[in-house]
DNA sequence: CTAGTTGCAAATGTTTTGCACAAAC
DNA sequence: GTTTGTGCAAAACATTTGCAACTAG
């Protein structure tokens, strides 16, 4: 099982190396080329912040971040791009309890989350024996699966020793 | 594995047996009563309904159905009793894909739920075995886990057919 | 009686959209 | 020069709330 985690909120990790942004802003570039559709200073500034931040930002709290360097970007904007980034395939839109949607960007790999209930900590992981069975209930229950969603709420290891 | 299915927006179903809708009633009563709560027509029009109907309604397709026998209550009682079963342990609110929520009777046993995409059909179905591997999950990660949500999406048995 | 309940309309919070102006290709 | 993108304000949508009138216990 792999694992990887990321505070609500929290800005750039050491683990996403520091070219990862400007690899992602090219292929952001090159996919809206593709679709005959411009590249602009907001939505340029918009892609990056959200790159750089790393994972589960709100769309507020991008507004916010985005702000920061270019006051001049409205809410609009930030939803239109965060819809763009999806449809480009470099953005996850996720559900969790809350009303407000989170973004994060998107991996290689599949992975589900843990969300502590106490300090709002999100950890990804991966287990192949868990994607194997839910392969086994769809094949017992008759059906395709086209995708799913497994989220694990709790306290995590921090939030339960500060107990 | 065990299963059940359920249409949104179905009628009650026979599997439903014609009883347990006036047991539910009488737990909501009692409960009510164990709060200080009042038990009103409003109340018992809108749980009444919820229980015959059966799972998986949206709050405005139960307003709809209870306005068939009741055109005088409003969306905001609608909204007030779906809480007031929901503390009373009497309903499970579900979030799927879409923007409404949908309310389900509560049952006595934990069930996650396969959702088709193409005819929106909803199978319940439980599994220890994913159960168990969600605990081993919880333990490698460190976690303490206190509930969890697992959707899978995909084609129906009927609808792979009919394809 | 009196606390709890209702319906309505208005407020909420998040996300989307219409539109005139502005910027990319 | 078109076509596409932007910001703003207004709309949309599901859900919640304030409040005066009402009703169950």
């Amino acid at each position: 099982m792999s694992v990887a985690e990321t505070d609500i909120g929290a800005a750039s990790r050491e683990h996403l190396s520091r070219s990862k942004p400007e690899q992602r802003m090219e292929l952001f570039h090159s996919r809206l080329r593709d679709r005959g559709l411009k590249s602009t200073s907001p939505r340029d500034d918009i892609a990056r912040v959200f790159f750089e931040l790393g994972r589960h930002v709100s769309a507020e709290e991008l507004y916010a971040e985005v702000k920061k360097i270019n006051p001049h970007v409205g809410y609009a904007t930030i939803y239109r791009t965060l819809k763009l980034l999806k449809e480009c395939e470099l953005l996850n839109e996720r559900h969790f309890d809350e009303d407000q949607a989170r973004f994060e960007v998107a991996g290689d790999h599949h992975h589900d989350h843990f969300i502590c209930e106490k300090c709002g900590k999100i950890v990804e992981f991966e287990d192949d024996a868990i994607e194997r069975m839910q392969q086994d209930v769809a094949r017992k229950l008759g059906v395709a699966l086209t995708r799913h969603k497994l989220e694990l709420y709790g306290l995590c290891a921090d939030c339960r020793r500060s107990r």
